[in-house]
DNA sequence: AAATTACCTACCTATTTAGTAGGTAAATAT
DNA sequence: ATATTTACCTACTAAATAGGTAGGTAATTT
């Protein structure tokens, strides 16, 4: 086994939540995040670049340049940052899009995978990402 | 990304289906099955004494040896089966009992993983192995 | 004794994870 | 204009995992 949700898609979270408590209109250099959050810089500049193509955040390069939410926090879930940050989401490599199972016309599990992919999702996606903010949920 | 469930624990759901099907009283030679799966046996030998060591199946060496299962099949569910053949199933590291996070205590995420680790093992736990045999479910 | 079967140990290749290193491009401040 | 700050791009790396293969040993039956 392996896992469905690397360190690329938890800390893709946890500049999301940070951006939205401790940012305020202006942009947020990461290296401000990094120190706070204590991740990596380096790592973490190679995770952003797709949460901007993704639309999630906003990025100014220069002084007083950084990172800011696109959009208000309460608009944002789990879901939307996790696949920004990962790719498409799926627990087994029968769904994953760029692998052709050939056995996949008559297999009898794969209803069972597409069930469990669709309550992951299901969940994921229906979690708002400012839920973790201030309580314990 | 990187998958929950990986083939060892889909070949394992597909030997205990097919001995579930066609196994009698007695003995399945691994490579019958090996055969009508269209698995490497040499692979399937080396995911068996998991099961065995779970007391999935129980294994006999020599002529008319093999494998066959250990309780009637409809009492199986395919959250002890993948349980079986990969260790406990986790969709992150954060809760794999083998790593530890300094951050565990203040970690605001960690309550959805272990939700969403819940959902997904209350799922697999509730399905009946022999709810994929003879129908689409 | 021979055949059959499970089971054990070691190895292998490709991919992924979790980074690091170093530099380039853009924007701002002085 | 220049220096500084920031994002961003292109390698490279070490360690782990996936998905096997190869060859041999142990147990059981014919």
């Amino acid at each position: 086994m392996s896992y469905m949700v690397s360190t690329k898609g938890r800390y893709a979270l946890r500049v999301m939540l940070d951006l939205a408590e401790n940012g305020s209109d202006g942009y947020m250099p990461l290296k401000d995040v990094s120190n706070r959050q204590d991740i990596s810089l380096k790592y973490m500049e190679a995770i952003m670049p797709g949460l901007v193509k993704a639309g999630l955040v906003e990025a100014a390069h220069g002084k007083n340049g950084g990172y800011k939410l696109a959009r208000p926090a309460e608009t944002y879930t789990i879901g939307e940052v996790l696949r920004a940050a990962e790719g498409p989401i799926s627990s087994v490599a029968c769904l994953s899009g760029d692998f052709e199972c050939p056995r996949a016309d008559t297999c009898r599990t794969l209803p069972l995978w597409k069930k469990l992919n669709e309550m992951i999702d299901g969940y994921l996606s229906s979690l708002p990402l400012t839920d973790f903010i201030e309580n314990g949920n």
